[in-house]
DNA sequence: CGCACAGTTGATATTTCTCAATAAGGGTGG
DNA sequence: CCACCCTTATTGAGAAATATCAACTGTGCG
């Protein structure tokens, strides 16, 4: 037997907008399990309908797409509390992948049902499309990133939204949070070389900005890293939970 | 009087999903007004929070957002259906600008009635989250775009797109179709120099695929151009109206 | 006429990529 | 337990792609 939401502790994260104990009812009659998989597991496949949507609920994971020529691109990270399989859901296709870089926990959704959901409850709804839109808002910041900032103000901005989020997730301890990518998967989200990702990271290194080895990121300055990639520290604000 | 929904042009282009009578009685009621903007007035400003969305009836537009830097990343081509300013509607702000390239005709929809939307028309409710899926789709295209294909790759691959979409809306008449944008559009859409991006139009127009003068784009060899941008013509779906 | 903008072109500078080699760690089979 | 292999990270050197700078053209417009 599953968690119910009413005890999901996600629900307890102040990065998340809390439900009413309608809406918690409703989610529970929706979610129809739970999953585990281990770091590399595929979960949605790009191209893929997908009969099953997710929200994340422990654990990290990334999304990315491969060109016909074998280059892949990482669309971004998977944190506790994103959504997944928006697209399959809707347009019955997605245009990427997801795959667990850590043991994850997933709670599972019936797509069968993600009709109905807009019937029944339209709060819901509204959240799932708030959700896309916090989506596309944030894919418009990572294409500007990669159109137009150079590779050290690249990696920086990426370093600052990843320790931002994992902030507001309560991953942070003492400057540091775990991140279980490579510097491949953060150079494939960056558009650069990996060999360039990681001169860049190590002039960074070298700055005392940051440093991030054996998967703990520690970053010293964060004013600093943050002016290098051309951002400011905004208070993240709320976001719904699925 | 604005036109009313049902003799709205774009209801007839196969591009889109056909709505109902019943949808169309009630687009009606939602539909505040007309917009008609000359070219170059912003329509919306990144950062603010817009008391309106909109629909392009007609006419060209763009959505850029602007770095710390000064530096621009276009985010895409507005063309005649899209829905613009769902992150004001539903987020409270808009993550980019979005500027008239053409006489453009909008419909107006009032911003203080799109939660009632979702309450009152779950259909019409859904298919504003299929449409932004369909933008998040599309938008990591281009991330793959920016970060992985070769300016070469780029352009070819922007411009099949451009060409697709324009066909799919009739826009296109003996491989030509008009495209009212400069080339520093399609640069900081691609997140290459002016230069490079002239000189890489000027091969591929040397090689006689394309040529793109006068605002008028001509593709002579779509297949081979969709080729050289690593990308292959799928038959375009519908899409919602809204 | 003169100015602003879009496009074009050549020369040069810089960034970033590719190639190649090395090192360290984890896992596995013998 | 050791030898081997695979992945990840690291570093140097040279190559390639792309950016920057600068000059010039044509066009539309007040």
């Amino acid at each position: 037997m599953p968690t119910q939401c009413r005890y999901c502790p996600l629900q307890r994260k102040d990065a998340f907008l809390p439900l009413s104990k309608d809406e918690l009812s409703f989610m529970e009659k929706f979610k129809s399990g739970e999953l585990t998989v281990e770091p590399g597991t595929p979960i949605l496949l790009e191209g893929s309908n997908a009969p099953q949507l997710f929200t994340a609920l422990s654990g990290m994971g990334i999304r990315d797409k491969t060109l016909e020529n074998g280059k892949r691109q990482v669309i971004n990270f998977v944190f506790p509390g994103d959504f997944i399989g928006l697209q399959a859901g809707v347009m019955g296709e997605m245009g990427h992948s997801v795959e667990a870089r850590t043991h994850m926990r997933l709670c599972v959704f019936n797509r069968s049902e993600f009709y109905n959901f807009f019937k029944s409850h339209p709060e819901r709804a509204f959240d799932i499309t708030w959700l896309a839109a916090i989506e596309e808002h944030f894919m418009g910041e990572v294409l500007a990133t990669i159109g137009q900032r150079t590779a050290t103000q690249s990696v920086a901005w990426a370093l600052v939204k990843i320790f931002e989020r994992g902030r507001s997730l309560g991953m942070v301890t003492q400057n540091q949070m775990p991140l279980p990518y490579t510097q491949r998967d953060l150079a494939d989200a960056l558009g650069l070389s990996l060999v360039h990702t990681n001169k860049t990271l190590a002039a960074l290194k070298e700055r005392q900005l940051l440093s991030w080895s054996d998967r703990i990121l520690q970053i010293n300055d964060l004013e600093a890293l943050a002016k290098e990639g051309l951002t400011s520290l905004e208070g993240r604000q709320k976001r719904p939970l699925m």
